[in-house]
DNA sequence: ATTTTGCGAGCGAATACTAACAAACAAATA
DNA sequence: TATTTGTTTGTTAGTATTCGCTCGCAAAAT
């Protein structure tokens, strides 16, 4: 899909965003940390649009992939909410620069098609973990009192707060940690 | 403390973030919003950090009274919490726009005084209900079973999450009406 | 009379991106 | 095997545009 060189820019990309915002996103920025000149980013990504239309393909691909493998591993609804959780955090500690790209719609706010692609990585998330707690609901397995739409607002909201508090205390705290404190909270609700 | 042509730049900053992001905000694109010349705008401030600086102290100065205020109106802590929750969805319904410009810590991550700000903000809201929840598990009316870190992680992200949604939506469904169900959500965690 | 608020013109630096050319490499040919 | 050919990947030098901001001056307000 992508040369090694492409996926070396897509890389950088990330921990440029991470580290300097999209102020600091700029190809002079990002020739330097690739190690090549300015004119030699654009042999390999026809505009900085499609670098950060890459990022999101990159990015779409492992999640689409991890999260259904991760979802067929149990047959019990709250075990895959777990470890759908689970794997959540393990992208996070394997890749801390994504929790700012993928959390900062404004990043791509100017750019419909990319703001577009980011809500479906959200919607399909969403979908996952609706269809799961409707299961629940049906077989009469869910508390009454539990709303849907509340809880999955719970789940990823909490989910992204704790990531982006991890990542402006400069990951000074254990996330696995806290989040299956976290995961466990969650799940305690509709248990 | 704030000139009406001072409260003006303000404002439309708020609103140029809001729409075009960090990106857009720019003295041109403001000069025109405001309706004057780019050396203009530099009677009023001196800098275009100084313009960041503003909106951050009128937002703190706007919600440490507001919170206070609503904080005191109630005895029972419960109570005090739905309209904590309450008060902050009024504020977004009266300015829309403070949802991006207070929940994108990456427009500030430049300046580390901006950003500061930002966490200050955070950390004085949280503390509040940090101390509401301790104020009822030492009277042993909160169940054992919930974690007091936990719980202020799922108030605020899903507060924050159903707001960046109700933007990303253009706004197209009543806040309010979302804000009470989810509010009363979270309440019925702590009963 | 003095201060405040505005303006047009213009500064140096940075932006995304292009043109023209050269070395490196691989496949095809002698 | 040696040489030619074409493609890929890189460079230096430059484009037009935009950025935040300043200068010097004038009108307006106090």
């Amino acid at each position: 899909m992508f040369s090694d060189r492409q996926q070396q820019i897509i890389d950088e990309s990330i921990k440029l965003i991470d580290t300097r915002g999209i102020q600091g996103f700029t190809i002079k920025n990002l020739s330097k940390k690739v190690g090549i000149s300015e004119p030699g980013i654009y042999r390999h990504f026809e505009s900085k649009f499609a670098i950060l239309s890459a990022i999101l393909d990159s990015f779409k691909r492992d999640i689409f992939e991890n999260q259904a493998l991760s979802l067929n591993n149990a047959n019990d609804p709250l075990v895959k909410l777990k470890s759908f959780g689970d794997k959540i955090f393990e992208i996070f500690v394997h890749n801390p620069a994504l929790i700012t790209v993928i959390f900062s719609e404004e990043i791509y706010m100017n750019e419909k098609q990319l703001s577009y692609r980011i809500k479906e990585i959200q919607t399909f998330n969403e979908n996952l973990i609706e269809s799961l707690l409707i299961g629940l609901r049906r077989d009469k397995k869910l508390p009454d009192h539990v709303n849907i739409g509340a809880f999955i607002l719970m789940f990823f909201g909490s989910i992204r707060l704790l990531a982006k508090k991890w990542k402006m205390s400069d990951y000074s705290f254990d996330i696995k940690t806290r989040g299956d404190e976290l995961l466990s909270s969650l799940l305690d609700i509709i248990k």
